[in-house]
RNA sequence: CGAGGUGUAGCGCAGUUUGGUAGCGCGUUUGGUUCGGGACCAAAAGGUCGCAGGUUCAAAUCCUGUCACCUCGACCA
């Protein structure tokens, strides 16, 4: 590719609305251009490094025995109503009428149409099991698309779906997509991505992993523990706590006068913030009750836990009226049976709790779970923190962190197979359902992901294995008779011996080709110039700085071709 | 959905307080001089000031409405 013939323009300025690296080198070099909200178009170079990432993760697919297929963008409303969530899912799902006034469906994900695909193919258990799989658009109708390619509506994905007869048959293939998920991100340069337990949302199912690219920027929060391999998202990260005992004291109540947060409180009576018992008012929206979630006062309400914990989307609940709860003193004892009360594990972990006594600025102190309040069920409700017990090696070492979620795998058991009344003949003759998993990558913000990971302050730095192109040629004085000759020759002979390049050249200055190169973040450049010619030399350099030589013109294409070979060699030399 | 912010040339911005008919830098085009880290000189093109309505002799500027985009939040009773 010849730089003067593309489509392309770059930006010095870096655009008011960019917060994050990848999305301002991405605006700023030209990669795409924001259509609307959460909808971009992808220039050249972009789609060469997609659809080079799309590549790495077909080859790893059909390594699994996975098989490419392609549904359709637009599907009738009526295919999701059989699994459900045509109305279970909120307005992410942009629903809209055709012109017969049927209810139609944008595509943000495949269950459905997976099992509408399989379900009348594989009737015999002699053809299972089997993954399908596709690259293609989504929508999703995001009520916040932000950081360029790291969260929008409308994007590409790599979706998989795998149908098995047997629990065992799913997991161990299971096992096998989270290893290949592996290969794909340290192909794609990012060994680094972790995969965390998560909660399954709106899939559905019990098992699911998420693989995160550990950063500042990410948008879920990580719970790692820094002495063994545990790792959740904070969503579903399990907490354990230290047993504090002590001495039984009398139930007591004090006046604490227009004292109304933790804080106030504890501060107040001179005890801890652990020490308090703490209420989370919430709504749900099944029925609208008041749930009041009563959890220690240094830790917060988990709300993906509460959320699956009583099966309902849950909302802070704004308005106590008419509820018979007396905001800012609610404490468990003597609480109103209008509201569900529910408590926290970490209650169990001490005595003497201070809570509100029900009545306008009056608390209790002394508090005894079991004394005064009877047997009540300790539910695992809260977010644990920095510092924590892990749950699997017991020792204090959790760490946070944020990450972004390049990647998820679902054990999704029979819920769309089930719902959809998918059924194949087993080995006696009876019907049965099979039980899916299912498996996604985010293309798009996967390349954004690489950039986050991978850049310095003047533009991205591309693995070779997803890089654009693999050289960029560098004509310093185009316009110099003997540089255009040497420089057409090599880029001839590059192109020839299958090497994909990039060639600069515009009759434009070195610091605006240098620039504009740095923004392209091609890996391995080479620059012919005048005065390198004079001294029969060209020079090579890697874009991370880690090499800069000036080699001898003759021998200048065989090292290109050579360093080429051995970067990409590097980039696929991975133990997994 | 809540709060805050911003909409003026392709990009970055000034001008809005105090109404007087639109400007700067970058980029683009043409000509010339330069040439290894975003060169210089000269000339030129490019904007119904987000949109609609109102006030006024006069609106980018004031008022009302609306749309779009950005940021934060969606939890401590």
């Amino acid at each position: 590719m010849k730089f003067t013939q593309m489509l392309t323009k770059r930006f010095k300025d870096t655009p008011a609305d960019c917060q994050i690296a990848s999305h301002i080198f991405m605006i700023r070099g030209g990669y795409m251009k924001n259509v609307g909200n959460g909808i971009y178009s992808l220039f050249p170079i972009t789609k060469r490094i997609t659809a080079k990432i799309e590549n790495i993760i077909r080859e790893e697919m059909n390594r699994i025995d996975g098989q490419e297929v392609l549904f359709p963008v637009v599907m009738p409303g009526s295919l999701w109503k059989e699994s459900g969530r045509y109305d279970a899912i909120g307005s992410e799902l942009l629903r809209f009428r055709d012109r017969s006034g049927n209810d139609m469906v944008l595509g943000m994900t495949h269950e459905e149409a997976a099992v509408h695909l399989a379900r009348e193919t594989a009737e015999s258990y002699q053809q299972y099991p089997f993954m399908i799989y596709q690259i293609q658009t989504k929508f999703r109708d995001e009520p916040r698309a932000r950081g360029g390619l790291i969260r929008v509506r409308e994007f590409t994905m790599k979706d998989a779906y795998s149908f098995h007869t047997t629990k065992e048959d799913l997991e161990e293939y299971y096992m096998r997509c989270h290893k290949a998920y592996e290969r794909i991100f340290a192909r794609c340069g990012v060994p680094e991505v972790i995969s965390v337990k998560s909660d399954s949302g709106m899939m559905g199912g019990k098992v699911a992993h998420e693989f995160m690219l550990c950063t500042p920027i990410g948008e879920d929060s990580l719970v790692v523990c820094s002495n063994c391999d545990y790792r959740a998202n904070m969503e579903n990260a399990d907490c354990k706590y230290d047993v504090l005992s002590a001495d039984i004291e009398e139930l007591t109540k004090v006046a604490t006068p227009e004292m109304k947060t933790i804080e106030e409180v504890a501060t107040f009576l001179g005890k801890d913030m652990n020490a308090l018992m703490k209420a989370v008012a919430y709504q749900k929206e099944t029925d609208d009750k008041i749930v009041i979630v009563f959890v220690r006062g240094d830790l917060e309400v988990n709300e993906v836990k509460l959320r699956n914990y009583l099966k309902s989307e849950v909302h802070p609940a704004l308005d106590l009226e008419n509820t018979d709860v007396c905001a800012g003193f609610i404490g468990p004892k003597g609480i109103t049976e209008k509201v569900q009360v529910l408590f926290d594990m970490s209650l169990a972990t001490r005595e003497n709790f201070v809570c509100g006594a029900n009545e306008e600025g009056f608390h209790l102190t002394g508090l005894n779970i079991k004394r005064d309040l009877g047997d009540v069920e300790l539910i695992d409700l809260a977010k644990t923190t920095e510092g924590a017990i892990c749950p699997v090696c017991g020792q204090h070492a959790i760490t946070l962190t944020r990450g972004i979620e390049v990647g998820n795998i679902f054990q999704l058991g029979d819920k769309y197979t089930g719902s959809m009344g998918m059924k194949y003949i087993d080995q006696n003759g009876q019907m049965q359902t099979p039980i899916m998993g299912c498996y996604g990558i985010g293309v798009g913000r996967l390349a954004a992901s690489v950039c986050e990971a991978h850049h310095d302050n003047y533009g991205p730095i591309w693995p070779m294995s997803i890089a654009p192109w693999q050289v960029q040629l560098c004509a310093l004085r185009a316009d110099d008779a003997e540089v255009r000759a040497f420089a057409d020759e090599m880029y001839e002979k590059l192109q020839n011996a299958g090497v994909e390049v990039i060639f600069d050249d515009r009759p434009v200055s070195a610091g605006v080709m240098f620039s504009d190169a740095d923004l392209t973040g091609v890996p391995l450049r080479v620059v012919v110039s005048p005065k390198g010619l004079k001294n029969g030399t060209v020079e090579v350099a890697k874009r991370d700085k880690s090499m800069m030589e000036k080699i001898e013109k003759d021998q200048a294409f065989d090292f290109v071709i050579e360093t080429v070979k051995a970067m990409k060699a590097e980039c696929e030399n991975i133990n997994i």
